[in-house]
DNA sequence: TGAAATGTTGGGGCG
DNA sequence: ACGCCCCAACATTTC
């Protein structure tokens, strides 16, 4: 009777889990394992909200598990320690998980490749980021070509069922999975491959349909909001592939195709920028540009704080802040728009923006967090020009055209009426008590001047570029 | 996956 | 009828 050991990581989940079907391939008993690695629980980037989401993600798996006659194993410390110590116990003799390319991952599997057979598959992104290159090699890095290249490729296997049936695990020291007492998101995004799913019929049968009219709206529920679940594989990139497919392919000659063509292009967007991170890992820690490595950032404790705290008299800025720190999660145009609010009108390095959304969001992801902040920036890969610079009035009023999403997250503005609902200081100064928003009382003005900002950045952008 | 500044056009008011 | 001005509305250029 052989053993190998499923080592869970960022697949949370039993249907399309190519380490899982590889595994049961293998061996007659499986030991389902997830280890909570303290080196990234303390990480700067670490975030007591995404933690809690993922910890809700292994309670849900562990029900399915449970279900299927197994059960997860949950172990605390360095992952080849625990793992050294479950391969002398269970006599398992092999691992098998899903590659993460991510630089952390890398060298964690690396480290562990060295002492123990590791068995690595594919499923954090559809196609491999180790393998896309240009014809001559080299990693793209640039979008359109990436993508160009990314859709001519031979479509990947359909997305595998999850198996009937599993062999339960031998008795092995488990932890369970910890509490967190903390943890609230209003429940707006409940964890679990089960909800990940749901969400994704509910996206392709209804949502997707308005896709290219509505993603950009704030106000709306018009995106898929499958992120978090991308993120913890409680959805599989594939399985995302698939029903955008299967969407397309109902959908010609309606909008709808155009609908799904583009949310195609955002989940290459998620693969392009995995594979910057892949093939550039120092854009972590500076410009992918080296032009732009010094720019004259500002030093603002204050400013940073009102920004993070969604109290910067921008009301599109400060609705989605609040978003972030209510739910977790922040509709990607605001993303945009705070993330250019922050490096552009504050002049604020993007990676402290980087880092705060990194300890924020649930779908925080080191790749796509850090490609979407240098895209914003302007320092990034085919990034947005740095002259690119949003007014955050105008982007109020094009996205949240009826001011619903501000009302939402920035209730002292509930009262405004929509002429004002984006510019609130211009409220004549007789109506404000009127209207229950009295500037510099119920409601802050704004802490810089856009005109001025803009006039700055492009300043300091120009005296570095060419 | 911008916005502002500048340029052009054409209709209407008016002397 | 005509020229002149104003200024939307739209297009182009610039940052």
């Amino acid at each position: 009777m052989s053993s190998v050991i499923w080592w869970i990581r960022r697949d949370l989940r039993l249907s399309d889990n190519q380490a899982l079907s590889a595994a049961l391939e293998q061996a007659d008993t499986v030991i389902p394992v997830f280890i909570i690695d303290p080196i990234l629980m303390a990480s700067p980037y670490a975030s007591q909200q995404r933690v809690a989401f993922l910890f809700e993600g292994l309670r849900s798996l562990d029900i399915d598990l449970h279900k299927h006659r197994s059960g997860l194993i949950i172990q605390k410390g360095d992952p080849l320690e625990v793992l050294q110590s479950l391969f002398r116990e269970t006599q398992a003799y092999r691992i098998f998980a899903e590659a993460d390319t991510s630089p952390y991952a890398r060298r964690r599997d690396e480290g562990v490749m060295h002492k123990l057979p590791l068995t690595l598959t594919p499923g954090v992104t559809v196609h491999s980021v180790e393998k896309l290159r240009k014809p001559d090699g080299t990693p793209y890095t640039v979008f359109t070509p990436f993508s160009r290249m990314w859709r001519s490729l031979p479509f990947p296997g359909k997305p595998l069922p999850a198996p009937e049936w599993l062999p339960p695990p031998p008795p092995l020291p488990n932890l369970g999975v910890p509490a967190l007492p903390s943890y609230s998101n209003n429940g707006t995004f409940l964890a679990g491959e089960n909800e990940a799913q749901c969400r994704l019929t509910k996206f392709t049968d209804f949502i997707i349909n308005r896709y290219a009219e509505d993603r950009n709206r704030m106000d709306l529920e018009g995106t898929s909001g499958l992120s978090p679940y991308l993120r913890f594989g409680m959805l599989s990139a594939r399985q995302a592939f698939w029903a955008a497919r299967e969407a397309d392919a109902l959908a010609v000659d309606t909008p709808s195709h155009q609908s799904a063509q583009l949310w195609l292009n955002e989940l290459i967007w998620r693969e392009f920028y995995a594979a910057i991170l892949y093939h550039f890992p120092y854009v972590r820690y500076t410009a992918f540009r080296p032009e732009l490595r010094n720019l004259p950032w500002r030093d603002d404790p204050v400013g940073f704080s009102a920004w993070v705290e969604g109290r910067t008299g921008y009301p599109v800025v400060d609705a989605a802040m609040r978003q972030l720190n209510a739910i977790g999660w922040m509709h990607n145009r605001a993303r945009m728009i705070s993330a250019s609010f922050l490096t552009k009108d504050l002049l604020i390095d993007w990676r402290q923006g980087e880092r705060y959304f990194m300890q924020h969001l649930l779908d925080g992801d080191p790749a796509a967090n850090n490609g979407g902040w240098q895209w914003t920036a302007g320092t990034g890969t085919d990034a947005a020009p740095y002259f690119r610079v949003f007014n955050p009035v105008l982007q109020g009023k094009k996205f949240d055209p009826l001011g619903a999403y501000v009302r939402r997250w920035v209730p002292e503005l509930s009262g405004v009426p929509n002429a004002f609902i984006h510019m609130p200081v211009e409220i004549p100064a007789d109506k404000q008590a009127h209207l229950g928003c009295v500037i510099g009382k119920d409601y802050p003005a704004p802490i810089v001047d856009h005109a001025m900002a803009r006039q700055r950045v492009l300043a300091a952008y120009r005296k570095q570029g060419r």
